[in-house]
DNA sequence: TATGAATGAGCATTCATTCAT
DNA sequence: TATGAATGAATGCTCATTCAT
């Protein structure tokens, strides 16, 4: 059984390489199945097309970024010291993000239900864990209590993604460059005299 | 001349919007001559190839896209006004950027030199007259003097990209059912007590 | 227009000699690309896919076939020479029948609802004409009146497919060596003392 | 042995079944395989093709088609009996053959010398055993000394295939409502005046 | 300049066959 | 002997691009 699962892994690791790096029009299933070191036959024996293939990797992904959230949400450690670990989580993981935003903004019938079933459902999840992590700061009382936390939620998800995106697409910074303690500051004591 | 100018720009328009919606690879270059009005033939006359065609509209986009932004920070209006104005227009031209977007997001071929330096370029001016809005907003003395400019400027597009993304795309929100100035107001004041 | 038809019959007559050659299956759709001398994306200019082609042609063929028996009923002779007729033109396009009996045959998706009808049509009318025919032998006095005249026709149907098969298909006769007049007359006088 | 033989068999059946319901190309070897209740590979254990046993089934089905009508020339009936018995089993096997003529009728590679031959034989095999039969009518005193013999047996077999199968395939008549009788009779009494 | 008929490289997918177990 | 996972040759079809008119 071992064999049969790594086989199937190995095709699922092949093909998130690959759509990440080249999306999903410019992916060639033999690229996929050379890469994944077998026939290109052999993959529609796990896979019955491309599209499908596709959408499992995304929905592999989209849950694997999901429970590295919730991983942080769990941890027993300081509202800060979470959204911190988030941003440093997002900055990792950008260009898992990346490959998967091709798709999200592909708005043809490359986008099937499914995805953007799984898109919204992982959205929603890791709103929902964000918003957990804030409340947790109302606690701490870190944060003013009658502050909009959907928005916060959205600013932490926001800031993350532009700011961090132009450091590493744009700037090509480390992450040891960044100072990421001072990313949360400003949204906690804002921009404003 | 004016023939073929308006030629010209009725590919660009057909081109723009089928992209838009549909993605590069869904588009067919001959739905573009269609939506365009002339023979699948004609397009090649004013573009040597979809790739070309592709990168047109890119530019020409992200041109638009930057000039709304120009023309803000050079109305005679108050720092506040003219973030919520830029949130106000991020908001109407989401579609806009989505497109965009996924071009941008798509890392083989498709992507080439010349559309990664009209990003890159596109970003960069754009941040430029960001913070020259933000100085403004110095000048006012709305925003304090020692803050990190650069990244008041990324949380601006980035809160305004998340937040109003999930607002139009999930939630469907309307624009008069936005409080653009609360979304700015967060901003200043911050979240933590 | 002249081109146009010119290249859609060019295609027609390529397939319809193949698929009677080879069958549906074993005829490639390059192969008759290269036979009507045109290029493989052009035979998709005039048919949507391979089974729409072979339906064409199916088409056309049982049309064809029917046309000439139409021709025979209308002629200005004798009852005897109309089914002497038939049997010549049967022996003449024995391998069209041929080719069109691979489809009828097989069960598959291959025949159609489109092509089963096309068949079930062109036997029903080619019975109505024959039975037309019959009706003039009875007039001429030739046939008997109290017959199964739709167990006659079958049975001029029958008895050609048949014995002119095996003449053709199994002993290689050529139509000079057959002697039709003899199947005709045996039929009217019958086997039995 | 008995296992061998009854797997052999087994997968017999199993694609003489298919081949039948689906014609050779629309049958898979899987469907097979999984028909006869074993494994894929076990399949070519037994047969080392498609092919063969496309074949190894239509020898099987002429065989048995031919030991039909020799087992009816062989009763000690009367030659009326005889061909009507006949007649009663085309109806019965009409699907059966039917499953042969698109094999037959197919001229690719896919009908082999093999497959001819086996066709050529069956077919010479045959018409011996009705020619017998009809010489048995002879000296039954049924039918003329003078007849063609060949011809009377080539319209025997033509009329039950386009008289039986018109029923059968186009009316949907059960068998019950089949004059064979007098299918015969019109055979032996002409139908002219 | 404008056209669209013609083209063929390119790709997803199928399935008969093999072979290690 | 029996198996079914693995394979890749083979093929229908698409669509950007060309070019004769």
């Amino acid at each position: 059984m071992e064999v049969k699962t790594s086989k199937k892994s190995a095709i699922i690791n092949a093909a998130s390489s690959m759509f990440q790096q080249k999306g999903y029009h410019e992916t060639k299933m033999n690229e996929i199945a050379q890469k994944a070191g077998i026939g290109k036959g052999t993959v529609y024996e796990y896979f019955s097309s491309k599209q499908e293939l596709f959408e499992e990797v995304c929905i592999i992904k989209l849950n694997e970024l999901y429970l590295s959230i919730e991983e942080i949400a769990n941890k027993k450690i300081s509202f800060k010291s979470k959204v911190i670990e988030i941003f440093k989580h997002k900055f990792k993981n950008m260009n898992v993000q990346k490959g998967l935003a091709e798709s999200f903004f592909a708005q043809g019938d490359l986008i099937s239900v499914r995805i953007k079933k799984a898109f919204f459902e992982n959205m929603y999840k890791t709103y929902m864990k964000i918003i957990y992590i804030i409340q947790e700061g109302i606690d701490e009382r870190i944060i003013k209590e009658d502050i909009n936390i959907e928005m916060m939620a959205s600013y932490i998800i926001g800031v993350s993604n532009q700011y961090l995106g132009m450091k590493l697409f744009y700037l090509d910074v480390k992450e040891e460059d960044i100072n990421f303690e001072k990313m949360l500051d400003s949204l906690l004591e804002g921009f404003g005299n």
